[in-house]
DNA sequence: TTGGTGACGTAACAACGTTATGCGCATAAC
DNA sequence: GTTATGCGCATAACGTTGTTACGTCACCAA
């Protein structure tokens, strides 16, 4: 007979990918995320996600890389500015509890190890790597990498916000407030050196 | 004989106040929030908290609305728009429990409510002065608070992203980083309307 | 005095992350 | 073919967490 038939999940044989298909599907359904409920999920006991993640802490670790591994390939597969930006915000309201992972600490005593936070940094270089096609040609690799840096900061504080619904009292559209920003943004960032 | 000299914290005769109190200091201890904590620091049993906050929820939304008091008169004492966003970075590297708390949701199955969102707008609205201070003199209304949360995301997204430790493989200094973003902020917003 | 209200501590409960223990099965050694 | 080693797994337990039931005591009004 078929195995895995009684998943939940679209889990391949490897027990490995289908607990973290489990994280993932509780994740996105709002479920709290306990290990029982994600044992239950891949059809397996807590102890699996000891002997394939080493704990909470290690699955949370993988989340947080596959996070941002699911985020580039959401993003870069635009090559205009606007639309990758606009790409990052739908992709953090889409996976609001996904993105606190990655940015927002929201599971307490998760520190994410030296390899998650270079996999994070990989993604950033994907933002230098498109800050680098609209700024000036002639602009220092210190100076794409500051813009780089203040684009990120500024569409992650946009995003993080309208996350945690901070926001003015004035019911102003959101997506168009953000796209305003987007576009001063990208003039911002194509100025020459020096002011 | 004087009471409250067990008392770790500089609590008054209120039991709510020493609560309180006993939960800023374990914010900036570094321990554990928990209701035992809490209850311990302020000399009293776990129902404490209950009687007097609600329950866990309660207190840490006492805690949401403590901090943006805190904030506010930790940044809108300075009247120079550059010196204010520089206090704000301050006190979230100060505080960064407390600010996480207060924008980064780590306290799972903590929603602020309605009240508490109303005193966060409120110190929002601090912002909202400051720029317009700012701005040129003919701006209107829906403008100034367009460009006020464009500031607040920004400085926001600086802020949020050092404190989880993101940031560029290069060793910049971050304050220095920072300072450069808000002069450059502090002249985007300057400009007249009509890009 | 009497009744009631409210704050308090003790102890318990359910749920959580984690771990000890033992079982089953595979693979390799002889 | 038999044995031994090791790995993955489930069951059950432990300590800690938030929360609550319960009894007690102080205080205040009638």
């Amino acid at each position: 007979m078929p195995a895995d038939l009684s998943s939940t999940t679209t889990a391949t044989g490897d027990p490995k990918s289908a607990i973290l298909a489990s994280a993932l599907a509780i994740l996105t359904s709002g479920t709290a995320l306990t290990v029982r409920n994600v044992a239950a999920g891949a059809n397996c006991s807590t102890t699996g996600v000891y002997t394939w993640f080493g704990g909470k802490n290690g699955l949370i670790e993988a989340l947080f890389i596959e996070g941002f591994e699911s985020f580039d390939t959401a993003i870069y597969a635009h090559q205009d500015f606007l639309a990758a930006c606009h790409a990052y915000r739908t992709w953090a309201i889409d996976h609001p509890t996904h993105y606190k992972i990655m940015f927002g600490s929201i599971v307490s005593d998760f520190e994410p190890s030296d390899a998650a936070m270079a996999r994070a940094l990989s993604s950033y270089a994907g933002v230098v790597d498109m800050t680098r096609q609209i700024v000036p040609a002639n602009t220092s690799d210190a100076e794409v990498e500051r813009r780089a840096y203040h684009v990120w900061a500024t569409i992650h504080g946009y995003t993080m916000l309208e996350l945690v619904g901070m926001r003015p009292p004035t019911d102003a559209d959101q997506v168009k407030q953000y796209d305003m920003a987007l576009h001063a943004l990208h003039d911002e960032v194509r100025l020459p050196s020096g002011s």
